[in-house]
DNA sequence: CCGATTTACTAAACCGGTTTAGTTGTATAA
DNA sequence: TTATACAACTAAACCGGTTTAGTAAATCGG
C-alpha cells in the first residue's frame, strides 16, 4: 500500500517536515508562493495521501462516533442508520454501527468496544439494561445522545418522536370515525417516558373528546412471550373494542398475524391503527394505516447534536422533538 | 477522556514501557510471575485501556474494513451488512458503510474516502462505473471482495448466488405448474455476468423441458425510465405470457404497482416467481412466491473472504457460491 | 572455575504525522 | 545606525504505543 509519506513529499520539495505539515493543513500564513507551489507539486508527483492515524493519535480524535442499536435490519432502524451516515459524511466523520438485538450484555460488551476505540461520541437507542454503565461514560466526559428510549428518565441529550402527539392524532383520527372503544397495545411503559408519553397522548385524545377510560383498553405486549391476552379473547371480553392501536411494528405484526389466523377481518371485524410505517405496505390484502416516524430525519439530527456535543463540550444539553405523521390507507373503518 | 497511559502503568508497576508493553501483548516469555502481578494490578489500578490508535500506527493496519453498497435502506443489503458485521466483530474488526445509491461518483468518492482511511479492505457492489480506480486500488494491494456484481468481468474474490442454479429452479417451478410462456423481465445483462447467469438459468430449464425461446419473453426494465413495455401490454403481445419471472425486488415491486393499476390479478391473469425476498409478504393480498438469496450468509462470507486476503495477501483469488431456494406463496397458478 | 546460555528486564528508535519554540535574513521605525 | 518587527522557514519534542538491540545477573556445561 501507500509508503510515501510527510517526509518524502518535503525532500522532493526541499523543505522541513514542518513546513510541508503547514501547507497539508491550510497554513499558508508566512509561506512563499513558489514553496507552495513546490510543495504541491510535490504532494501530486508522489500521490501522497497523509495518514489519519498519525494525525488522530496527536489530535486526540477518531473522527468516527458509534452507533448502538438493536438491529439495522430493521425497516425504521435502517432509515436512522442512513441519516446518521449521511450527515456523518458531510463532516467528514465516521459511524461504527453496533447491533445488540437489545442484550443488555452484548450493549455494556458494544459501550466498552466503542470506549477502548476511542470514538468521539456515541449514539445511543439503550435497552435500559445498562444505566450505570452509560451514566459512567457520560461522567467519564463521552459525549452520548439517546434517541428513541431516553436515559434513566433524563432528557438530556435526547432525540425523539413526538410521541404524545402522535398517539393523539392517532387516537383522535379513529374517534373522528366513531370509535369509543379503542384498544392501546403497549409494552409495558412504567418507567419508560417514551412509551408512557405515547400513553399520555392516547389518553388526552380520549378527555377531549369525553370518552372514559377502560382499563381493560389498555393491553399488553412482550417480546418475549408476545401478547399478555390473546387479540380474539381481547375483542370477545366485555371492553369489546372496535379498534387496535398498537404501539410499534413489532406489535402490529404479530396483531395481523393473530387476526389473520384467527380470521378476524380488517376492518370489518376491527380497526387497526400502527405506529411505525410498514414495507411494502400497499400491496397489503388490508393495506395498513399507521402514524410513522421520521427515522432518517432522527438520524441526522441525532448525529447532528452528537458533533454540536463533541465540538463543544459544555454546550447546553437539550432533547429533541421530532414530528410523526399519519398515512391513511384501509384499515380503518368509519362506523355509526 | 481517558488520560491514562503505558507509561503510567509502567511507573506504577515500576517497570519499564517496553515490558508493560509486552504484558499488554501477552508475551510473558520471560517475565516473573511478580512483575506481570504487578502490572496486572496496576492496570486495574488505574483502568488503563490500550490505545488503539497509537498501537495501529506502528502496526500500519487499521483492523477496520470498509463496504460499499448502493443503500443500506434495502432489505436484502441490511441484512448482508448485518451479516458483515457480525463477522468482523468476531475478529475485532470495525466495518464502515458508505452508501453510493449506485451513483458512480458518490462510489468514487467512497473508494476514495476508505483507501485515504486505510482501511484494511473493502467488500464492494460495484456500479460497474469505475472498473478503472477499483483496478488501480487492487493493483496498489487493497484487498478487495466483490459481491453481487463481478468486477470486469473477473471471478476473482467474488461471492455471489447461485443465480443460474437460482434462475433455473424458478423458471423450473413454473415449468412444473404448466407455464410455457414465462416472461423474463431483467435489467440489461450484456456485460454483467451475474445477470446474465440468470438468463442463462432460465435458457436451461426451458431447454431441458424442451421449450422453446420466444424472444419477445424477454423484457427489459431500467432503473431510471422502469419497463420498457408496459406489463400490460406485454401480456396483451402475440407474446401472451402466462407468468412472470422478476429478476430482482425493485422489477417484483414496480410490476405488482402496474399490475394493481390496471386490475390484473394475480395469479388468476397471470402468475408471478420473483428473485429476492419480499419482506412481510405473508400480509399480502397475494402472497408473493419468491426465490430469495442469503443476504445473511453472503455478508458473512464476504467478510471471511476479505479478512483471509487481508491476512494473506497472496492467498488464491476465488469465487464463492450461496445458494438460493424457493419460498411458495401463492402467486403462482397452476394451468391446463 | 570460566565461558556460554538463559532469564528478566530496559533504553532508545520507530510509526507518521502536528506543534512549539526557535533561527535566519530582510524591512521598518527610532 | 541600531533595535524591532516580521516574513519564511526549521529542529526537535510530542502523540501513545511497539519493537529491536542490548544489558546485567543467574544458571549451566565441561
Amino acid at each position: 500500500m501507500t509508503k510515501v509519506k510527510l517526509v518524502d513529499v518535503a525532500q522532493l520539495a526541499s523543505v522541513s517536515k514542518s513546513t510541508a505539515s503547514q501547507y497539508i493543513n491550510g497554513r499558508f500564513d508566512y509561506m512563499s508562493k513558489e514553496t507552495q507551489e513546490r510543495i504541491r507539486a510535490a504532494i501530486k508527483e508522489l500521490d501522497y495521501v497523509p495518514n489519519p492515524i498519525a494525525r488522530n493519535l496527536k489530535a486526540d480524535k477518531t473522527k468516527t462516533i458509534g452507533v448502538i442499536v438493536r438491529d439495522i435490519t430493521g425497516f425504521d432502524t435502517s432509515h436512522t442508520i442512513r441519516g446518521v451516515d449521511d450527515f456523518c459524511k458531510t463532516c467528514d466523520y465516521n459511524a461504527l454501527i453496533y447491533n445488540t438485538d437489545f442484550d443488555p450484555e452484548t450493549e455494556a460488551k458494544s459501550l466498552e468496544a466503542l470506549y477502548q476505540l476511542r470514538v468521539d461520541g456515541i449514539i445511543i437507542v439503550s435497552s435500559g439494561g445498562n444505566n450505570k454503565l452509560i451514566s459512567e461514560y457520560i461522567n467519564k466526559g463521552m459525549p452520548i445522545v439517546h434517541f428513541q428510549l431516553e436515559h434513566d428518565g433524563s432528557e438530556k441529550n435526547l432525540i425523539l418522536s413526538d410521541y404524545r402527539q402522535a398517539a393523539f392524532d392517532a387516537t383522535e383520527y379513529l374517534i373522528r370515525l366513531g370509535h369509543k372503544k379503542i384498544c392501546f397495545v403497549t409494552q409495558d411503559f412504567k418507567n419508560v417516558k417514551s412509551r408512557n408519553e405515547r400513553y399520555l397522548g392516547y389518553l388526552s385524545a380520549l378527555e377531549k373528546h369525553h370518552i372514559s377510560l377502560d382499563k381493560n383498553l389498555i393491553q399488553y405486549w412482550h417480546r418475549e412471550t408476545g401478547f399478555e391476552y390473546s387479540p380474539k379473547s381481547i375483542i370477545a371480553s366485555s371492553a369489546a373494542p372496535t379498534a387496535f392501536f398498537t404501539q410499534h411494528l413489532a406489535i402490529t405484526t404479530e396483531l395481523l398475524t393473530h387476526l389473520n389466523q384467527e380470521k378476524i377481518s380488517i376492518p370489518d371485524d376491527v380497526s387497526l391503527i400502527g405506529f411505525d410505517e410498514i414495507p411494502m405496505a400497499e400491496f397489503f390484502k388490508v393495506p395498513i394505516t399507521v402514524v410513522k416516524q421520521q427515522p432518517y430525519v432522527i438520524g441526522k439530527e441525532a448525529t447532528k447534536l452528537l458533533l454540536e456535543n463533541i465540538n463543544d463540550k459544555n454546550k447546553h444539553a437539550q432533547k429533541i422533538m421530532i414530528s410523526c405523521s399519519i398515512t391513511e390507507r384501509q384499515s380503518c373503518k368509519k362506523i355509526f
